[in-house]
DNA sequence: CGGAATCCCAAAAGATACTG
DNA sequence: CAGTATCTTTTGGGATTCCG
């Protein structure tokens, strides 16, 4: 069976309940880009300018090739980053944000903010009791 | 092995590189209290009131009372949900959203916003082509 | 260098059965 | 009714190897 590369959002959203709404579907599509060990990551290592696969390699850390080649597939997909490829020898490809992606900005803003919060209250929460 | 109820929010972030940023992982708490197939309806079928767990497992359609079970729980620990007990025969329980789970709202607006925005250009991007 | 192919492992989710 | 226990399936991610 073919592999899906369209990261979801080719599909249709089966609501078998009445609990699935369109806004729920919406939030489901941006959780979903979003989604993953490496999409962040990844999104604000080539924040800092273009990069090489091999240099996108090293400055996660211990990606695999499979798994960051994988991402980046998504990432391009999603609009969020542009390949380009140079035909020298040995061959250059590179990577870099596109203007879109900063469409994300408030929203990971807002769940950054969230996010903090959240964990100080939680935390705070349980060392009460 | 004791089994982790703290949904992640009470371990520390191992940041091996420096695209680990403390932004990634506010966002990533965020996205982590979010995660899976059933947050997201269970929170949204609570809004419409309090329910018992038989109710909301016939709202969402098909979730097994196992995946219910632990659903709750998360969301219980991460105080979104309440949990109460009335020792009557056969037993009642209900569950029911907290003023705190408001605080999402700011948040889910955003992503649905977002969500929806982006799942119309990506499908108009590719019938373009 | 920039990947693709193959195999492997752990976590998430589901099916089914059972209990207080 | 409100769950728990057990098992199987699915998915995501990783290790290793190889190729143009």
């Amino acid at each position: 069976m073919e592999k899906d590369l369209t990261n979801g959002l080719g599909e249709d959203h089966p609501c078998a309940s009445n609990a699935c709404t369109e806004g729920v579907n919406g939030i489901r599509d941006a959780l979903y880009v979003l989604n993953g060990k490496w999409k962040l990551p990844l999104l604000f290592a080539l924040t800092q300018g273009p990069a090489r696969f091999k240099d996108i390699q090293r400055a996660l850390g211990d990606i695999t090739p499979k798994i960051l080649s994988k991402e980046l597939k998504e990432l391009e997909l999603n609009e969020f980053v542009v390949r380009s490829v140079f035909p020298t020898v040995p061959p250059t490809v590179t990577y870099e944000v596109t203007d879109y992606s900063r469409s994300l900005q408030q929203v990971l803003h807002e769940l950054k903010v969230w996010g903090i919060n959240h964990r100080q209250r939680i935390v705070a929460s349980r060392k009460s009791k």
